[in-house]
Order: structure tokens, then C-alpha cells, then sequence
DNA sequence: ATAAGTGTACTAAGACAAATAGTACACATT
DNA sequence: AATGTGTACTATTTGTCTTAGTACACTTAT
């Protein structure tokens, strides 16, 4: 459950990007918060600097982070990342749905059923 | 709308692999059908014989053509392939609305509106 | 038996991305 | 001035993908 997992064959520098553009969307990290030093990060996670400013590039690209030369990479603020977040996953949701209906699957089930196994197990805390 | 894609970042061999995977999947190839030999498909695609041997070799693996030395590929048979497939896009959907949900979204609104979008493009032929 | 077509296995080489290592520079803070 | 920060390079290593070529075993058709 850590940042890095070895049997993840994605690359390290889009594990660091993905776990902490998960963070911010989830809100863990607010705005204008400080991200870890290239440099510290790098320590903690025993890999390259040059890896962690990777990830930090690709945040940054996808607007989820700022840089402040000589300061350090901080958080972006907006509930537009979000929203823009949300309609990706729709289109996501969307593909496969797709893919489902041409193999002769019913949408309306495969959603809903994903949405039971959702609910089944809800000892979580949705934080409503 | 071709097998591969030179766009697509994805290795040639996993786009071959993809692709009869939904052509099985679709039934649009019906069980012991024979898939074009490595040498005829390499030639019909441009590309090396091991290139789409390796994609065989996938599609075998994952249990959707199976092979008879000396003569050829096979389609293989079975709605267990389609209840594999189906299992596995709940689980994928519930991913997406999993971390959906911890970004404070309601998963209900998210499945249903991807469902909603595939009403409105309903222009295709959902074979019933 | 022969020839052609099939899958399979193996080695070799090139292209490319990912990651590491090391160095250097510019800027901000103390 | 010293420290910590981001940034920009080069070089090297490693692994995957792809191509190329060869060889072998098996099936089918002749």
C-alpha cells in the first residue's frame, strides 16, 4: 500500500504521479500545500531524483501542481479538477460499457452490478 | 479503425492480441475457426512473424485460441470466455467509481451517467 | 516419398523507454 | 555565505519491443 509497488509493471515515475494526483483529487493534500522536495522524496522512496522530477513534470503538466523556483512544487486549487476528473471517468465507464453491449451484455446490468458489489461492501466511510 | 495503430502507444503485438480478443469476444469469429497463420497475418499487417506469434502466444494463454501442431490456430468455444470477460468490467467499473466515491462523488450519479450518454449515441446496432 | 504450409524455438541486432548516477547552474531563504 | 530548492545536462545501464534469420517438428496435399 505504498507509493511504490515493484510488481506494478507501470513505470515508478507515473506511480508517483498517480498516487499523489490521487491525493489532491481526494482532497489530502489542499491547495498551495508543499510537495516534498525532488530531492527529499527521492530519498524517502530510495530512487532517483531525476525520477521523482519526472513525476513532478508530469503533475505539473496536468495541472495539478504549480513551481516556484528556489521554493518548491505546491498544490493547484480547484474543484475543476475534479469535475474534469469525473467526466473522464464517465468516459471511461462509457468504453466499457460499450465493449459490453457489443459482445450482446446488457449496459443497465453490468453498472448496476458494479454498483451492488459497491454497496455489499460499504464498511467504509463514503463521507457523506 | 485498422488492427494496428500507429498512433496508439500500445506494442504491436498487444493491438493484435486485443484486437481478435474482441473479435472472439463478439462471436464475430465463431469457435474452431481457424485465425490466419503467423506467416500470412505478418505479411497482411507488415510486420514480423514473431511479432504475431507473440500475440498468439497471449491469446492462448489467456485461453481464447488454442493450437493443433502443423496445422494451425482455433478459435476456442464457450460462454465461459463472455462470463469471464463480464466479471472482469464489473470489476474494472468498480475501480473507477471506488475512487470516484473517495473523491467525494456519488457513485450513482457516475454509473448512470454513462449509461445516460450511451442512450443519446444509441444510433448503433445492438444485436437483439 | 516429396513438397508446401503450419507452429515453435532459438540467436542476434537495433531502437527505444525507464531508471540510475553524477555534475552544474539559477533562484530563494536563512 | 550557506543551505535548500527546481532545473538542465550527459552518460550508463537495464529491459522491452521489434525485426531478421535460421532451424526443426508436424500435417496436409500431391
Amino acid at each position: 500500500m505504498g507509493i511504490i509497488d515493484m510488481r506494478d509493471s507501470r513505470p515508478i515515475f507515473e506511480q508517483i504521479s498517480d498516487w499523489y494526483r490521487k491525493l489532491i483529487l481526494q482532497g489530502v493534500m489542499v491547495p498551495d500545500e508543499k510537495m516534498p522536495s525532488v530531492r527529499s522524496l527521492a530519498m524517502e522512496l530510495s530512487t532517483n531524483p531525476n525520477t521523482v522530477q519526472r513525476a513532478y513534470a508530469d503533475l505539473e503538466q496536468k495541472g495539478f501542481i504549480y513551481t516556484v523556483r528556489g521554493r518548491g512544487n505546491f498544490v493547484c486549487g480547484g474543484q475543476a479538477l475534479v469535475l474534469q476528473r469525473k467526466e473522464e471517468m464517465v468516459r471511461e465507464i462509457r468504453t466499457i460499457l460499450e465493449e459490453g453491449s457489443s459482445m450482446g451484455l446488457d449496459p443497465r446490468e453490468l453498472a448496476l452490478t458494479a454498483l451492488d458489489t459497491l454497496q455489499k461492501s460499504d464498511g467504509k466511510g463514503g463521507q457523506s
